[in-house]
DNA sequence: GGCATATCCGTACATCCGTGCGAATATGCG
DNA sequence: CGCATATTCGCACGGATGTACGGATATGCC
């Protein structure tokens, strides 16, 4: 039978709750960018450039060693997609860097925070 | 044609970019979490727990207000799975809260940065 | 014991997402 | 102009994922 639930049973607590509880809109904006985070790929496509001026897809698919020139190139097309890398021509070769204002201590610092929490739990 | 690409065209840099990669096994653990993460039911559920002790699934479900209890209670099973949240049984009343050791600043801090990038952008 | 409530499960369904393959575009070189 | 290289595109396939619905389970109350 379904459930109605129309009164609280913790009414103090629920109001806290909601006073912390993003908009609908925040948090699509937010999972649409984590989703675009959440891949293997793209995430060590974004810290191979972290450290780097810019590279061309070639050598980032050679920075990776173990994915294809297509999955770099998927990938980087969602990475610009979602604003977090540039490319810039230089003749026939297209090179890829972190896109201006892109907050480096994300990967450096928060990323890697994130790392080692699933080893505790591992 | 298929592309070999076996020259880098720019050695030194790939070479810095190589040492900042993560290895696979890290960026799949990685990509999981982020993608427990990237959803908006799941991302608000946390958001609503990071400022209280601990609340139920009727009363969460009331918090994101626009969301059924079906989409409360497996989102939550997702993040228990994860081992994100933790559960307290008190009769016919299982409570949520968020696990041991979690990171509330990462909540706090590093999410809602996310948050103001992607204003930016938009 | 019998009923109401809180939560969860199993299934079915639609949808999205990453990948591989072949071909196309774009540029440089001779 | 014709060919080689770097990158991307279009498409189809398989796999994973969120949602809805009915029913199951567990607990408390009378």
């Amino acid at each position: 039978m379904p459930v109605d639930h129309a009164v609280p049973i913790n009414p103090a607590a629920l109001r806290q709750a909601r006073a912390g509880v993003l908009s609908r809109d925040e948090a699509d904006r937010l999972a649409k960018l984590l989703g675009v985070l959440s891949d293997p790929v793209r995430s060590r496509l974004l810290f191979a450039l972290v450290s780097v001026e810019e590279l061309c897809v070639g050598d980032l698919t050679l920075a990776l060693g173990d994915v294809s020139e297509d999955q770099t190139s998927y990938a980087l097309k969602q990475l610009r997609g979602a604003g977090l890398v540039q490319t810039r021509r230089d003749g026939r070769i297209i090179n890829y860097r972190l896109a201006d204002g892109f907050p480096h201590q994300l990967l450096e610092h928060c990323l890697r925070q994130l790392l080692t929490i699933t080893e505790e739990g591992a």
